[in-house]
DNA sequence: GAGTTGGTTGACCGGGTAGTCAGTTCACTG
DNA sequence: CAGTGAACTGACTACCCGGTCAACCAACTC
């Protein structure tokens, strides 16, 4: 029998696989990933251990999806509000605005994501090759807006990949403090303080 | 007997403790702590398990003492740069190089700094409170600068500790890409990017 | 060279967890 | 309502690793 021209079958797994990786994304959240414990996970989800295995190979795979997950969607709500904005200077501040509104929205997740990236930076990522990509997808995206921005003269002259890579960790760390230590502080101020300091430096004048 | 006014066990015990140490160093820059193994740190270090735990009380605490020692000669090595430059352009140039010179010097040592900076701010450090007055000593060094340089009218006005926060993190990760993917690229290159950055932005003029 | 002292050793213990699989449940079918 | 099998369970295995400690040297003393 099908509903919606889905099986049950399918129906029952989807529901499962998800109520799985909210879990995860919980679990991993607060304890990281050697700290997370598949029992714990299965029992947040509410299932038996293995009932787990039963939709994720692995501990190793389990983290890696709710990981795919989050970033996918991060990049799209992203690169949608750049689209949006006409200058280079607007995108750029869709850019950083939007990374602190998704993750506003997406507190628990955000962990996952700055301790992963940290991580590859240091080579010591659990998903090494599969993430790389994520990374330089979202780099791009910046990387075209600054190399736009110095074609219209709009910036000075600098080593785009470089700068880019500065201007994207520069938003993780802001982002890492204003998550993990905000205290709820609305998001305003701080994408103000990171697209000033961005856009114009400390330097008077 | 003393020779040179310590007792031959005070020497061995300084030998000792430098040897686990230096090991220690390696093994946990390589895997991480929780990756490291005791047995592997005994290894590296020529001598049996037990003889660890004769020297350092537990693998925290081992892991603790590795990473204080290298913080603490970055600390002071970047002030006493800092103390002899002149303004405030020359000590926040200072504590950049600073910081580039003394990790190009100590490669390995980064990674362990790198990863439990990035814990602290995740609240997952090994390490939280020993560790947390390291951070702010640094932190107030940069703030001291800031807040010297916006009263003389040399920067703009900003909201000091943010700012200082957003500054050292940029430095770190600048750091993390110079080390560990730099490929030995002398570090006048990087140094001058991310103070060009840091003192003008990325708007023209 | 027998005795003493203290640094060193590595087999062992206990606790913890990823992953397995034989057994159970239960919705559905004929 | 008996039969079937897909979904689920959780006790169990195999392994790993931090930390301990009784036994073992080796240097030094008398």
């Amino acid at each position: 029998m099908t509903v919606a021209g889905r099986t049950k079958k399918e129906v029952i797994q989807e529901f499962r696989t998800a109520e799985i990786l909210e879990a995860a994304r919980g679990v991993f959240a607060e304890k990281g990933f050697e700290g997370a414990t598949i029992d714990s996970i299965a029992l947040a989800a509410g299932v038996a251990k293995g009932t787990v295995y039963l939709y994720f190979e692995s501990k190793r795979e389990l983290f890696l999806a709710s990981l795919r997950d989050g970033v996918c969607a991060l990049h799209e709500e992203v690169a949608a509000q750049m689209a949006n904005a006409e200058n280079c200077e607007a995108k750029l501040h869709a850019f950083i605005a939007g990374r602190f509104l998704y993750f506003s929205r997406n507190h628990e997740f955000f962990r996952i994501y700055y301790t992963e990236f940290s991580r590859l930076i240091c080579g010591t990522a659990s998903a090494q090759p599969e993430f790389q990509d994520l990374y330089e997808r979202q780099a791009a995206l910046l990387e075209g807006v600054l190399a736009q921005g110095i074609r219209e003269g709009r910036l000075r002259e600098f080593e785009v990949p470089r700068t880019a890579r500065l201007i994207y960790d520069l938003i993780r760390t802001a982002l890492a403090h204003h998550i993990l230590h905000g205290g709820g502080e609305e998001p305003g101020k701080p994408v103000r303080a990171v697209f000033d300091f961005v856009w114009k430096g400390i330097g008077a004048q």
